[in-house]
DNA sequence: ATGCTAATTAGATAGCTATCGAACTAGGAG
DNA sequence: CTCCTAGTTCGATAGCTATCTAATTAGCAT
């Protein structure tokens, strides 16, 4: 899966992404054509026939018997609809997200830290809710899961990141990344909001 | 069908083969991305991302809401599916046929006849099979269907346009256009031989 | 062998497309 | 109202791909 899945999709997609070489196909498809009557019918010169069906035979559309001079070239129906059923059978919900496989979901969030964080000083507070979000999610890493903690504690522990303590203390409960009961504030396993 | 069917695949094709839009509808089946997030993963500009969002878009693969300053973008999956079934179902061999639908099958023939013949006389006579079976297509049609002739008037007839009327009599009955009887010949409907 | 035909390979070019930086637009936030 | 942020649009550039011509290979027929 993964790597290997999005570069056979894409070899995929790259060849048939090409009119010629679709309207080779129908022609193949109806009867065995040698090079040059190719050439001749889709008004282009041999050479980039051949091109054509390089690519289209390096997947396996193409399947081509040589018969004296002539290389008579033919559509591989088989390969054609074996590979298009693998491919279109990618495209349930689930698979399409193995298309991310080798994106680094991090990238981003580290690119919002270095934006906003120099070293452990939060220097900067992002307007924006899915950048503030990041931040609140690292420096809810300063509290141990499981632990109570007072409120003067959680203000100590943000102090030393950014002076507005109460801004993120109350950002915490806001977002759910803290809970608070009766002047006591522990971590909480923290999941993706429903956006209706 | 035809002209509209190839433009439709190819712009769907077109659209999916390349690696960073696959990698876009990966993460966007997971979760839904604001242009600079999908930026930063991706590790591109966000002006190039807008581009491929567009593509996208114009396909309807992707769905926009804008919350605030975002454009928050989301996989369409209805839309894939649906677009990808219809153009897997073309996959079909009587399908696959329809996209060569506007290519005219006439132009190798006339290729070959214009090679080969100049106005009424056959000026050579090509070596291959495929391209003799056109000329020979050709000069058959002096011949009315149904009419039977003697060996003279073909002869005649022939060699009004090539003098070896002695090599085209014998080729007509060889390649199955013409067929002979106690000195008689006629023209016979004409069908692709199987090539076994 | 020699020449002819069809196909492929190599090399060059033109056209398209992905990408980026810069300028512009539009929505909040102070 | 002004600034700031996120997105889009514009213009330019670099890289890829389709196409062609010329040169090469392979098979057939003379």
């Amino acid at each position: 899966m993964g790597q290997q899945d999005i570069e056979a999709m894409l070899r995929f997609f790259k060849v048939l992404a090409n009119e010629n070489r679709l309207k080779i196909l129908g022609v193949l498809a109806d009867r065995e054509c040698g090079v040059e009557e190719l050439a001749a019918l889709l008004r282009l010169k041999a050479p980039t026939v051949s091109h054509h069906l390089d690519k289209l035979r390096d997947l396996g559309f193409v399947d081509m018997r040589t018969d004296g001079n002539d290389h008579l070239y033919r559509l591989s129906v088989d390969s054609l609809q074996e590979m298009s059923k693998r491919v279109f059978s990618s495209f349930t919900p689930e698979s399409v997200v193995s298309l991310a496989d080798d994106v680094e979901y991090d990238a981003w969030e580290a690119k919002v830290l270095g934006a906003f964080v120099d070293g452990e000083q939060i220097t900067r507070v992002p307007a924006g809710y899915k950048k503030r979000l990041v931040i609140l999610k690292w420096l809810v890493n300063y509290f141990e899961e499981g632990r109570k903690y007072s409120e003067k504690e959680v203000n100590e522990i943000i102090e030393r990141h950014h002076e507005d303590y109460c801004l993120f203390r109350r950002e915490f409960v806001m977002n759910g990344l803290m809970e608070r009961r009766d002047g006591v504030y522990w971590r909480v396993e923290w999941q993706l909001p429903d956006l209706a």
